[in-house]
DNA sequence: AGTCGACCTTCACC
DNA sequence: AGGTGAAGGTCGA
């Protein structure tokens, strides 16, 4: 495979009010960006790899094409990144409609700015959600990239420098891993996934009940629908008409239905509500006072009325603020909320010492705790305490220390919830 | 209309 | 160290 023909890297005016990068490309919105170097992200695209960087009045872009564009060929990378990132929208004049509309939302969005919408191609989204049911965002990432791999076209390779420099098992000064040759592939076309074998290689390649839903609605896309069937569903119909046709399709619910909605057919008002909406719309929102036993439709509905009503048109793009808020691989930057956080910042160098002596005393400390569980379970009160480690991330996602955080859970007559 | 179990696999947590 | 539950749900009864 070879290396491929990058283009000079080219920007484009955007603040981090606008866009945090590294929140947008890990935040479950799309699958397949992956951390190409320090600060830099690459994505395959339909016929090259874009890769992006940040800085605080920038974004950085370039292409990568499996071989040289002809001379009179103009590079429309420029085209691509505006679409694909929405840049037409002003973000920061949305927030501040939001913030005024809503206390809570004002509070968690000070540590969670930039974070908008992608424009992605539906299908890609549609096949993506599809993947996503009843799994974790780890996974879902795993099983794009071997769907690309198997089905998509390959796109080259990309030096990927390190991007981890936290290992354990190398001295404290040695954190640099070698550069690495990593393939690049485009998302497999809505025909080469109709192909007798799909289901059964999908199933092979782990993809579980998925490789059905898969399969079948890459027929019925293929097979039942006029060309161009899924991109017209962004112009032609509006938002209700849109998700009553993608639920149609094998795999996809009302959740999917939404997320495709929102994330690539331009429906601003879809929220797609899932388990963590689901709680935040529970726990910061009070919704139902804790009435309802499941999530059935008539209730679904109602929790998207609720944000919609709060929020107003664009309220799926708030939404998307509030999910990222609650994600886990988030939640550090979050301190002043209903977590009880105290975190300790250790150098890098410092971390590897600290690792290996804490191993050490683990078992003292965590007796000591335990003790304090049952002094407080008399009162009918359950308090764990968590500890993990987490790496400190900046705002444009640079790894900038590992921290330890412990975090306290208060369980009341089973009702779980964290402390206020 | 609302409820229930099954469904693939992985990963973190106990 | 092995078991268990949950992971950005959906389907069929």
């Amino acid at each position: 495979m070879s290396k491929g023909h990058a283009t000079a890297w080219a920007q484009l005016p955007v603040s981090l009010n606008q866009l945090c990068l590294a929140t947008v490309l890990r935040c479950g919105q799309s699958f397949r960006w992956k951390a190409s170097g320090p600060d830099e992200w690459s994505c395959g695209f339909s016929d090259r790899i874009i890769s992006l960087r940040q800085s605080p009045t920038h974004l950085h872009y370039r292409a990568t094409f499996p071989s040289p564009p002809p001379k009179s060929a103009k590079d429309d990378t420029v085209e691509i990144v505006k679409d694909y990132f929405n840049l037409s929208i002003d973000l920061a004049a949305l927030y501040e409609k939001w913030s005024l509309a809503d206390p809570n939302f004002k509070k968690k969005a000070g540590e969670f700015k930039g974070v908008r919408m992608l424009r992605q191609d539906p299908w890609e989204c549609l096949i993506g959600f599809i993947c996503s049911s009843n799994n974790n965002i780890s996974r879902i990432g795993q099983m794009v990239d071997k769907l690309c791999a198997t089905y998509g076209t390959p796109l080259g390779t990309i030096t990927h420098t390190s991007t981890t420099p936290l290992s354990p098992s190398s001295p404290s000064s040695e954190n640099k891993t070698p550069p690495t040759e990593v393939a690049y592939y485009s998302f497999p076309t809505i025909e080469a996934l109709t192909t007798p074998d799909v289901e059964e290689t999908l199933k092979t390649l782990g993809f579980g009940y998925r490789a059905k839903y898969i399969y079948k609605t890459a027929c019925m896309v293929h097979e039942d629908r006029p060309k161009g069937f899924l991109n017209t569903l962004r112009d032609e119909k509006d938002y209700k008409e849109a998700h009553a046709e993608l639920i149609q399709f094998m795999g996809v619910g009302p959740k999917v239905a939404d997320c495709v909605c929102l994330m690539s057919l331009d429906k601003m008002g879809a929220v797609p509500v899932d388990t963590h909406v689901w709680q935040i719309a529970t726990r910061d929102y009070k919704f139902g006072k804790g009435k309802h036993r499941s999530l059935t439709p008539a209730v679904y509905e109602a929790v998207g009325d609720l944000f919609r009503e709060m929020w107003g048109d664009a309220a799926g793009w708030a939404h998307s603020v509030l999910f990222t808020a609650d994600l886990r691989t988030f939640s550090d930057r979050l301190e002043n909320t209903k977590t009880t956080t105290t975190t300790t910042v250790k150098s890098k160098t410092k971390v590897e010492v600290e690792v290996k002596e804490e191993e050490e005393d683990e078992e003292e400390d965590e007796k000591i705790k335990l003790e304090d569980v049952k002094i407080e379970e008399v009162e009918e009160e359950e308090v764990k305490t968590i500890e993990r480690r987490v790496r400190k991330r900046g705002a444009n996602g640079e790894v900038k220390a590992e921290v330890v955080v412990k975090t306290e859970e208060v369980t009341e007559r089973r009702t779980r919830r964290r402390r206020g």
